[in-house]
RNA sequence: GCGGAUGUGGCGGAACUGGCAGACGCGCCGGCCUUAGGAGCCGGUGUCCCCGACGUGCAGGUUCAAGUCCUGUCAUCCGCACCA
């Protein structure tokens, strides 16, 4: 027997398997379809690193083992290649971002074949690729063409010192990442999808879908649907100021309002405010924060008084005050609040700052002016007129009906979710395939001119005055109105990463026609996507912006499904071996190469799996990947045991169905640490037994092919398995097998173990309660005391309290 | 601040619908083998006052029985819309 030698192994192997295309996807095969979906990576100049490869493996695993099962199975790889990191780069460098990204991928695709896993390569796809990205344009026209994408001003963070605008990532405690200026928020005309329209359906049609629970709860809280009213309050300037709330039921208890200091209506009243000042002051330092700060901040509350304006409530003809607060955002609902302190914990912050009066108008809590009250389920109205005596959940539509029925206000359902920007002021994206005409205004460019080709640029740095690098392409920004004819110019922003994200996995389906994004019957053969896994820092945005988008094209009849993704699970993070996030700066990086060059692929692939639990963080050890390399290297040796005989011996046999049946499972609910354990104890008890049959070897290296499936396809061709290992049978259970004829059961007394009986597995409740109480070690524990009840569960325990 | 999650030996983790806490692996301890060992094999390993008792972040509660259910609390991690 040779020593293992993972190195000549793996290469072989991957060659193999290549050259005999064994994972390639066949579309409209008779068998059935199977589709396993990771999320494309964006090939960093950093390379792979040890995170990427866990989702990998995991899908990877389920891919190969659908194969085994008998399916057609689409497992696709590409890139996600347009983003911030390598323009960054390629400014630095002035180097064209597309040499940057080619280089990178090379290397990225290097290492994942380094890696085994069995991604159909004929079907890579890359975003950058005007292949590609022209139809990412062509879903873009198609929303322009249905209204869905407007333009509209929105703020930006802008470097004072570098005159560009940043995305978030780059401002780093208000100033520039890069240069240390201030940041201030400018506002600028911005590309927007109306991802809005489709709230409701985003959050119905979960419903059908089987995604992890705490993913479709993410999602619906982003979408952050709430049902309430928008309530009239008539100010002293005879301006109306709306609200909207979701306790109409504590109008009574509104000691003040707030508007954001963004709020047209502030402006509006400049004559009628006193201390416009102040107010101009204060809308001053509320730009200069983002949104994120301003929530985050609200701790400390801030606000400046509207001077010389109150306004009325419209329940009770009280006069409030008026505030701005930055607590208060212009994006969501109307802007304005009707603030009750007594019964919201950031009002009554608001109002001790400012002393407010704080007024309960739900009893059933501690003193509201020592802490709000905010429960909505318990507490009955007080000190609100006709409301007086009822529930909230009675009240609250009381309230609405009132409003309604004196025009003072509305039933209104708001969602927090937001329209998405989809302008960036970049060069390493996709352009947007509009021209702006004087006479006609914005106009979609044909559909035979796509795809729009991004312009060569000098150099790729924004504009001084943060219009896109697109800018400086004169000739190319020239073009006429595809309309009327006249001069137009081109729209010079392009559209942000999430748009070549946003579709890709449809791609797949049929990466290389010319004609469509995907062909009908590619679409209806692979729709919809059976597994998808991914990382669960995106199951809010690029999980439900796909959605969105897929949404859309049902809606065009481009695709057969409603939703894209049948499944949808997520894993955790790998940490550096110091239990936190690897990072170059934290120096605590593991790369893969190293790895693989000294345990090989089979024994990472082990150990990414080993790790820990799937779906929770954990660290990195060194320690723990040689313990994988141990293993692999144990199955291996068994060869020196491995004897002609077919079939399971007796002693065996109920373990080998017990094993099949553990490993077969654990993979389907994504317990990979638990499938390698067991088949860990497997060694351990084919060595304790120190033989074993060629079936049962046979079997073994068939359940581990998913996890290393270099080494075992090497076994099985030693053994004489016939054809690839990669596209043999998985194994068989026989359910009846896999249970005992006899089983240990405890019996405790007063919950304490007192004995341990072996009994037959069938036996009834009757029968074990006999065995056990006959017991001579129970009948001594149990002595002088009465026995008060027996609890019998058959196949665990028999509990006897005592008294 | 808002939303989602997590907390079990020295470490990573296991424990199906409440039913033997600590599977499997790492580390550590002891032994065997070897010219040698950061190799291999065998055995042991939650804690303690070791007959027995105590143990799943902390404090209560429900139950014959709680890591698992309930209430409260603390700590850590992820996301927060221009990073992907």
């Amino acid at each position: 027997m040779e020593s293992y030698n993972f190195k000549s192994i793996e290469k072989k192997w991957q060659d193999k398997w290549e050259e005999a295309k064994i994972f390639h996807a066949e579309n409209g095969s008779e068998k059935p379809k199977y589709y396993t979906l990771i999320e494309f990576p964006y090939p960093s100049g950093a390379g792979l690193h040890v995170g990427h490869p866990r989702s990998y493996t995991a899908l990877d695993i389920v891919a190969r083992k659908r194969r085994m099962e008998g399916y057609n199975v689409l497992y696709p790889i590409g890139w996600d290649a347009f983003g911030l990191p390598t323009e960054n780069y390629a400014i630095k460098n002035n180097i064209h971002p597309r040499i940057v990204t080619a280089a990178n991928i090379e290397n990225f695709t290097r290492q994942l074949k380094m890696l085994g896993f069995s991604f159909d390569w004929s079907r890579e796809i890359n975003t950058t690729d005007p292949k590609y990205y022209k139809w990412t344009q062509w879903i873009f026209l198609q929303l322009f063409k249905k209204g869905l994408a407007y333009k509209q001003e929105m703020p930006i963070n802008w470097c004072t010192g570098c005159k560009v605008g940043l995305s978030n990532e780059e401002v780093v405690n208000g100033v520039c990442e890069r240069c240390g200026s201030e940041v201030v928020q400018r506002r600028k005309s911005q590309w927007m999808l109306k991802i809005t329209e489709y709230a409701q359906r985003l959050i119905d049609d979960l419903d059908e879908v089987n995604y992890l629970e705490k993913i479709k709860t993410q999602q619906k809280n982003w979408i952050g649907r709430s049902e309430g009213a928008e309530v009239k309050f008539r100010l002293s300037t005879g301006d109306e100021m709306v609200v909207y709330t979701t306790r109409a039921d504590t109008l009574f208890g509104a000691t003040y309002t707030v508007m954001s200091p963004e709020h047209p209506l502030v402006e509006k009243m400049k004559d009628s405010i006193t201390n416009y000042a102040e107010v101009e002051a204060y809308k001053a330092e509320a730009a200069k924060k983002s949104e994120f700060e301003r929530t985050e901040l609200a701790k400390d509350k801030t606000g400046v008084k509207l001077e010389g304006i109150y306004a009325v409530n419209p329940a009770n003809g009280e006069k409030l005050p008026v505030f701005i607060s930055d607590y208060v955002l212009v994006t969501y609902g109307t802007g304005a609040i009707m603030a009750v302190p007594a019964h919201d914990s950031r009002d009554w912050d608001f109002a001790k700052k400012f002393d407010l009066p704080i007024i309960e108008v739900v009893a059933g809590g501690e003193d509201v002016q020592k802490e709000a009250y905010t429960d909505v389920y318990k507490g009955k109205m007080v000190n609100s007129g006709f409301l007086t005596g009822m529930t909230v959940k009675e009240a609250i539509p009381a309230m609405i009906d009132w409003l309604e029925k004196e025009g003072l206000g509305k039933r209104k359902v708001n969602f927090k979710l937001r329209d998405w920007v989809f302008s960036r002021q970049r060069y390493w994206g996709e352009p947007i395939p509009l021209v702006h005409c004087d006479k006609c205004g914005w106009v979609a460019i044909p559909e035979s001119e796509l795809p729009l080709t991004l312009p060569e640029v000098e150099h790729f740095e924004p504009g001084e005055n943060g219009e896109s690098p697109l800018a400086k392409a004169v000739d190319w920004i020239n073009t006429t109105c595809p309309h009327c004819g006249g001069p137009a110019q081109r729209e010079t922003d392009t559209m942000p990463q999430w748009a070549g994200s946003s579709w890709y996995f449809l791609r797949y389906m049929d990466p290389h026609n010319d004609e469509a994004l995907a062909s009908k019957e590619a679409l209806e053969y692979w729709s919809p996507i059976d597994w998808y896994n991914g990382g669960m820092e995106h199951t809010t945005l690029h999980l439900l912006y796909s959605r969105f988008w897929h949404k859309f094209l049902y809606d065009i009849g481009v695709v057969p499904t409603k939703e894209p993704y049948m499944k949808r699970t997520s894993h955790g993070m790998i940490l550096g071996e110091n239990n936190e996030k690897m990072s170059k700066s934290r120096g605590n990086v593991v790369n893969p190469d190293e790895v693989v060059n000294e345990f090989g692929a089979d024994a990472f692939r082990t150990y990414e799996m080993f790790i820990g639990a799937f779906d929770q963080s954990t660290p990195w050890s060194q320690q723990g990947l040689k313990g994988c390399y141990k293993f692999l290297e144990r199955v291996w040796n068994l060869q020196s045991i491995v004897n002609d005989n077919e079939g399971y011996s007796e002693d065996l046999e109920k373990t080998m169905h017990k094993t099949i049946k553990k490993v077969s499972e654990d993979i389907e609910r994504m317990k990979f640490n638990t499938a390698v354990a067991a088949m860990m104890s497997l060694v351990n008890e084919f060595t304790r037994k120190g033989s074993v049959t060629k079936s049962e070897y046979m079997t073994l290296i068939t359940l581990l092919n998913p996890v290393a499936p270099h080494m075992t396809e090497e076994l099985w061709q030693l053994y004489g398995g016939s054809g690839f290992l990669s596209v043999a049978s998985w194994p068989e259970y026989d359910e009846a097998k896999t249970v005992d004829d006899e089983v240990e059961i405890v019996v405790q007394i007063n919950g304490k173990i007192r004995d341990k009986l072996l009994v037959p597995a069938d036996i009834d409740k009757p029968g074990l309660e006999e065995i056990a109480l006959s017991s001579e070690k129970i009948k001594a524990a149990a002595d002088g005391k009465t026995i008060v009840k027996v609890i019998a569960i058959p196949g665990r325990l028999v509990n006897v309290v005592v008294k």
